[in-house]
RNA sequence: CGGGACGUGGCGCAGCCAGGUAGCGCACCUGCUUUGGGAGCAGGGGGUCGCCGGUUCAAAUCCGGCCGUCCCGACCA
């Protein structure tokens, strides 16, 4: 536009929104390692591209999709009063020193050393920092304060996978607040998840708020936001007919009582050669049905062995034994281990009789007599357990993971269990940070207190990947209009039908004055491919200047639906425009 | 961490077992034709066959080690 010399293949600003010019990869092949619907789409749409696992770098397409994520997260944050930050991604060991995570969270943090061989971390949370800088709140009269920021967070994934789904390095809004009391601390909880709730809407995200573990934030409550969908990691369980739901790490159920018979039997060893399983010793001389055998778990709880005890047709779950124990590092005991400290391989174990190792329980196993069990020496199990009398039960504890079809604790309507995506996650943290971190300040009498903290995340990559998720087909992406690349695409059939090219040279110069976000796609290309990619990229609208142009009018195809109608030419622009401003958020 | 699979032009694959000048489809470049649902023909460019070592006259191919990627599992005791 200036006088300046720019090559004219540099131009940017005209080139901008021409498809000739922009870089969009698109593939007629999904990678063969991609699993997930959003990976492959993502891929072959020329979003994103791996470079190595858990690692994807942003194409330009992907970053306009990611920005608006990020934007309307921005926006439901700026509602609730929260203010930007943007803190570093590398920290110094110490900050993590004093709230005690350098020990506690283990290898996850991705660690290193800086050349005076001082140890950093690369940022896979923010807690530290914020409440570092929440010391210089002074007075309760600064209080509340929600703060946040849009920050990239690594985490070094045991399993990186499923495309954005599942990433060692991922932008994160987290939002952090800061009150006075557990009121104020109710309060911002309760509006950041309103919050959220306004966003994933906004995101056209189906996210049910679910009870949750807290895991290593630790806290009293947390809620995460879950997205029905077969790519997810996490189970919800969920009532039909009320609005109880929660993770399966924290679900519970009412279950109906079992009856083991009056009188408690007496404690029988007997031979059961080759029995190993739950379902074996259902059938076996002197055996159980499953609900009535106890599932002794033998699992190692930060290096400590541990017997973990369910009923017989119960699935125990770590989570809730890691919750439960608050244990930080947690797995099963390897054979070899189990065989050394019991005596007998898995199969043949049981807790009757053992002193020397701790013992917990779940809840549906206390009072109960008259059980099967293992016996602790291969091909021998106990028959007329009874728990009070014969297991040393260090603890009573919920272990056990909810069934479909159980019924629901408050209306005990049948509960449904469903995959899920976790998009977001809020946590009343309390005040553990914020007394690691000393930050207080002093109330209206002069006395010194502890702020009270809260911490909110919402995964912008996974949020996009999600979407991509649900709103999908078998042609490709079918974007909302709120995070879509473009808005609308003009698709020129043929480059060599000058009327077309006129008719969408003049389109493509109304819509962009009205301030719509529309691509024009010139290239020299058969119409079939071009119809082909903006199926496949997504976007929401496209108007063909084809041979309806000779009466004066294009086509306008809507993406989800694939319903197509013919405008005038002169028209075509307010239709689109108005097509647009009702799905903006 | 355990189990499985796989690494060959940008993407998808064959070749490997039976060692002998690296091939196909898509994409890319040139030309002609075609032009509303991923065009046709002709010509062309691009690959240290993941890396290191070994065996051999000769290694994508056989052997050893390493690295990387994906999937399943972190339970049914």
């Amino acid at each position: 536009m200036a006088g300046t010399a720019i090559s004219p293949g540099y131009r940017y600003g005209d080139g901008a929104m021409r498809w000739s010019k922009l870089f969009i990869p698109t593939l007629r092949d999904a990678p063969a390692d991609a699993e997930a619907a959003s990976h492959k789409l993502l891929v072959r749409g020329g979003f994103i591209r791996q470079l190595h696992a858990g690692h994807y770098s942003l194409l330009p397409l992907g970053l306009r999709v990611h920005d608006k994520v990020e934007n309307i997260v921005r926006q439901g944050m700026e509602e609730i009063g929260a203010q930007e930050f943007l803190l570093p991604a590398m920290h110094p060991a110490s900050i993590w020193q004093r709230s005690g995570r350098w020990d506690s969270v283990g290898p996850e943090m991705f660690r290193l050393q800086d050349r005076k061989e001082a140890d950093l971390a690369l940022g896979m949370t923010h807690e530290e920092v914020f409440s570092e800088i929440a010391r210089e709140i002074a007075s309760y009269r600064s209080l509340p304060q929600i703060w946040y920021q849009i920050q990239w967070k690594f985490r070094d994934e045991p399993r990186p996978k499923s495309g954005l789904l599942r990433v060692r390095e991922f932008a994160m809004k987290d939002s952090y607040s800061f009150d006075l009391d557990d009121a104020g601390l109710d309060h911002a909880f309760e509006i950041h998840r309103e919050a959220y709730i306004r966003t994933f809407q906004r995101l056209s995200l189906d996210a049910i708020a679910v009870q949750a573990s807290s895991g290593m934030m630790g806290g009293t409550g947390s809620v995460e936001f879950m997205v029905p969908s077969p790519a997810g990691e996490d189970d919800i369980a969920r009532c039909a007919g009320c609005d109880y739901a929660a993770n399966v790490e924290r679900a519970t159920s009412t279950l109906a009582p079992v009856d083991d018979g009056d009188a408690s039997a007496d404690l029988a060893r007997f031979p059961t050669p080759g029995v190993r399983t739950i379902a074996a010793l259902e059938t076996v001389e002197g055996g159980a049905p499953a609900h009535r055998q106890i599932k002794t778990m033998v699992m190692v709880l930060d290096g400590a062995m541990t017997l973990a005890l369910v009923r017989g047709d119960h699935q125990l779950n770590f989570q809730k034994l890691a919750d439960g124990t608050r244990a930080t590092e947690i797995r099963p005991a390897e054979a070899a281990e189990t065989l050394e400290r019991l005596g007998a391989h898995p199969g043949s174990l049981g807790a009757v009789g053992v002193e020397d190792l701790r013992i917990v329980a779940d809840h549906s196993l206390r009072g109960r007599h008259s059980l099967a069990t293992g016996a602790n020496e291969d091909d021998w199990h106990y028959s007329g357990v009874d728990v009070d009398r014969d297991i040393a039960v260090d603890e009573w504890l919920d272990l056990r993971e909810v069934s479909a079809g159980e019924p629901c604790v408050n209306c005990d309507r049948p509960l449904e269990v469903v995959r899920c995506i976790e998009t977001g996650h809020i946590f009343k943290l309390g005040r553990r940070y914020s007394e690691a971190m000393g930050a207080t300040v002093l109330d209206a009498d002069g006395v010194e207190r502890t702020i009270t903290m809260g911490s909110y995340g919402i995964g912008i990559g996974r949020a996009m990947a999600a979407v991509a998720e649900v709103h999908h087909d078998d042609r490709g992406l079918v974007w909302p209009a709120a995070v879509a690349p473009y808005e609308a695409v003009i698709t020129v059939a043929s480059m060599r039908d000058a009327a077309a090219v006129a008719a969408a040279e003049r389109l493509y110069g109304e819509l962009r004055g009205q301030g719509a976000e529309v691509l024009l796609d010139d290239r020299d290309a058969r119409a079939g491919v071009k119809f082909a990619d903006a199926e496949l990229v997504g976007i929401p609208w496209r108007i063909t200047a084809g041979r309806a142009v000779a009466d004066g009018e294009v086509e306008l195809t809507e993406r989800a639906t694939g319903d197509t109608k013919r405008v005038r030419i002169e028209d075509a622009a307010a239709r689109v425009a108005a097509a647009l401003a009702s799905a903006r958020p």
